[in-house]
RNA sequence: GGCCCCGUAGCGCAGUUGGUUAGCGCGCCGCCCUGUCACGGCGGAGGUCGCGGGUUCGAGUCCCGUCGGGGUCGCCA
């Protein structure tokens, strides 16, 4: 080695020692006589005295910051009064008798220091800078610890953590494909995995019975904050279990990752129903750090005259002292619904002394009048927000209002951890409610994904009513966010086919589409079923990150280009050539 | 793809109703400084105001287009 300690190490007992240190200069102060260099390596910071001879001779003073430098010295308990306790080290400096540069630094594009804010993009573009500020560091090994942490758990478990191909077959998952050309076959392409799900499937019929992997999976979808083309999972699947058991597995890994920063997990986490959450919180990833629930007023307007409420839904929610918002903010609600997409939000003010205002209120009946505040709860001062039309976006209209009124009313938490599951949902959707990139043309999709199973209550009946069966699926939420979720998979042949034929795949098509996996499952398929963790989400909801771009160590940014290495980039005329991009498909290749 | 916000020195920002030579902090360069710790002092360099067009006597400022970034809705099982 090159150093003998490292500089954040040292504390009081280490003086009289001599050391030798390498990293980089953080800081210099510069007295003429002396010098003081704030030495940096990846354990933290030490205060390096440069005097006397050393300081001509090695010309400490053209050091400048960022330069690699190595250092060897004394390491002296501080003069009395010069002590810095605002660092680790704070107790002694290190005395140089010798100093050498390894490496001199070019002006920096932007100052490495932790007070010095620095936009995205020249973060992004020179990131080995801005990974060397403690943040950014810090968050790396963030999740460096919460891989460790997991496999920790899964390896208490035996499970098996096995690398699946990145260079696949396009399956229909959802998404669109990343596709890579075959040189050795011109016209044909393989896919990035947007995820290992058949892969893991497959290893379940191959015995493995307990498989993870923290699995980079590719999306070649629009951007979106907190999406990146490609992303990390935890990728789990387990034979011969069931949904409790899948959960109690989940939630001993949650409590690992989250004991990483003094955080308890309350276990068993609680659960609600798709249902339920729809109707209290309007969202599938409620947040529950406050409350502010959605109140169904479809019967309590059920005999109204007030056109815009003769609706299959009416619903509400309750802004906490939102009556006394000016005109111009309540306007603004409006603007906020029409981004959304929505015709407005319709409001009534609950004035101090119980008198409802706003343009809604006239319309409504005296008995209607009467009995609304007490309905959804509204105390005098409150704005109740409406909205009337179909129930499920009516309900998402709310959803988001309820976030907006919570952020606007300051009442999240923000140190909270509320975590929750999300199950029973349902196993499909009408096709015409998604438009989806469509496995299957019949009139129903799998919300999910194709492979899931019915609960088994609705294993006789999903393919007869399809429109109430529930999946036999599990999603994690915290704070709002969709942190992971799966299901127990269809492992019978038959059920598999009843779930095509709903969605409308008929034999062929799905043979072509997986026919290895049915191949596969007729082999004695065991019973599975798995979780996927959104792998990025989870480490920045850790170290409190805005974005997931902080715990990426190099992140795209929008239109999935690369700020520092410019990706992607034209190809040569050689390469394109060779690559097979332009081949002239002649037929489609046969399946399996 | 729709909508909203941003683009001014290496970095972070200010720039008034359109009006002299476009400022500030940090960084950078030079000189000085023996107990600082986001050291300090003196001096200095550094700008196609994202790009193109238009309005105007005059545009960083107003208008149109375009590129880049961020957010949001669609989309993302």
């Amino acid at each position: 080695m090159l150093r003998t300690h490292e500089a954040g190490t040292l504390r009081a007992d280490a003086a009289g020692t001599t050391v030798t240190l390498t990293g980089w200069v953080a800081r210099r102060r510069d007295h003429g006589g002396v010098a003081f260099l704030d030495l940096r390596d990846a354990s933290g910071v030490v205060q390096v005295v440069v005097r006397d001879e050393v300081l001509e001779r090695r010309g400490a003073h053209e050091l400048r910051n960022e330069y690699c430098i190595r250092v060897t010295g004394t390491v002296g308990a501080r003069p009395e009064g010069n002590e810095n306790p605002a660092i680790p080290t704070g107790a002694i400096e290190v005395n140089a008798e010798d100093l050498e540069v390894l490496s001199e630094a070019a002006p920096l594009p932007f100052q490495v220091d932790e007070h010095v804010q620095v936009g995205e993009e020249a973060r992004l573009r020179y990131r080995y800078l801005d990974l060397r500020r403690p943040a950014p560091a810090a968050a790396m090994r963030l999740r460096s610890e919460a891989n460790r942490v997991a496999r920790d758990v899964l390896h208490a478990h035996r499970f098996t953590e096995v690398e699946t191909p990145t260079l696949t077959r396009s399956t229909p998952e959802g998404a669109r494909d990343f596709l890579v050309p075959a040189r050795l076959q011109p016209g044909s392409w393989y896919a990035l995995p947007q995820s290992p799900q058949l892969f893991k499937q497959l290893l379940m019929v191959a015995g493995l019975e307990r498989y993870y992997q923290i699995a980079r999976c590719y999306r070649d979808e629009d951007f979106r904050a907190d999406r990146q083309p490609e992303f990390t999972q935890l990728d789990i699947e387990m034979s011969f279990v069931e949904q409790d058991d899948v959960i109690a597995l989940a939630e001993e890994v949650l409590a690992a990752l989250w004991g990483l920063i003094g955080y308890e997990l309350p276990r068993p986490l609680p659960r609600i129903t798709y249902a339920e959450a729809m109707d209290r919180y309007g969202s599938d990833k409620p947040d529950l750090r406050f409350g502010v629930e959605l109140v169904d007023c479809t019967e309590y307007f059920s005999d109204t005259t007030f056109r815009v409420f003769q609706s299959p839904y009416v619903g509400a929610v309750v802004m906490p002292g939102g009556a006394s918002q000016p005109r111009k903010q309540l306007d603004a609600w409006q603007e906020w619904a029409k981004q959304r997409g929505a015709r407005g939000l319709a409001y009534v003010l609950v004035g101090a002394d119980g008198e409802l205002g706003g343009p809604v209120a006239k319309n409504l009946s005296d008995a209607e009048r009467a009995g609304i505040a007490a309905h959804v709860g509204a105390q005098p001062g409150d704005c109740i927000f409406f909205a009337a039309g179909a129930r499920t976006s009516s309900r998402a209209l709310l959803g988001a209002a309820r976030g907006e009124i919570a952020r606007r009313c300051g009442l999240v938490d923000e140190d909270a951890w509320a975590f929750t599951w999300v199950v029973d949902a349902p196993m499909f959707e009408r096709a015409d409610e998604s438009d989806d990139v469509a496995v299957g043309t019949g009139a129903w999709t799998a919300v999910h994904h194709a492979f899931t199973s019915p609960k088994p209550e609705h294993l006789g009946t999903f393919d007869t009513d399809p429109e109430s069966a529930l999946a036999y699926a599990y999603d994690i939420v915290c704070n709002g966010n969709e942190i992971g979720g799966g299901s127990i998979r269809i492992h019978r042949r038959d059920v598999q086919e009843r779930v095509f034929a709903v969605m409308g795949i008929d034999e062929e098509q799905a043979r072509e589409k997986f026919g290895f996996l049915l191949d596969a499952f007729s082999f004695g398929a065991p019973p599975h079923g798995g979780i996927a963790f959104g792998w990025d989400r989870i480490v920045a909801l850790l170290s409190r990150s805005e974005s997931i771009r902080e715990v990426i160590a190099f992140p795209k940014s929008g239109n999935g280009f690369d700020p520092l290495t410019a990706a992607p980039a034209p190809i040569t005329a050689q390469q394109r050539k060779e690559a097979g991009v332009d081949a002239k498909p002649v037929v489609a290749p046969p399946a399996s």
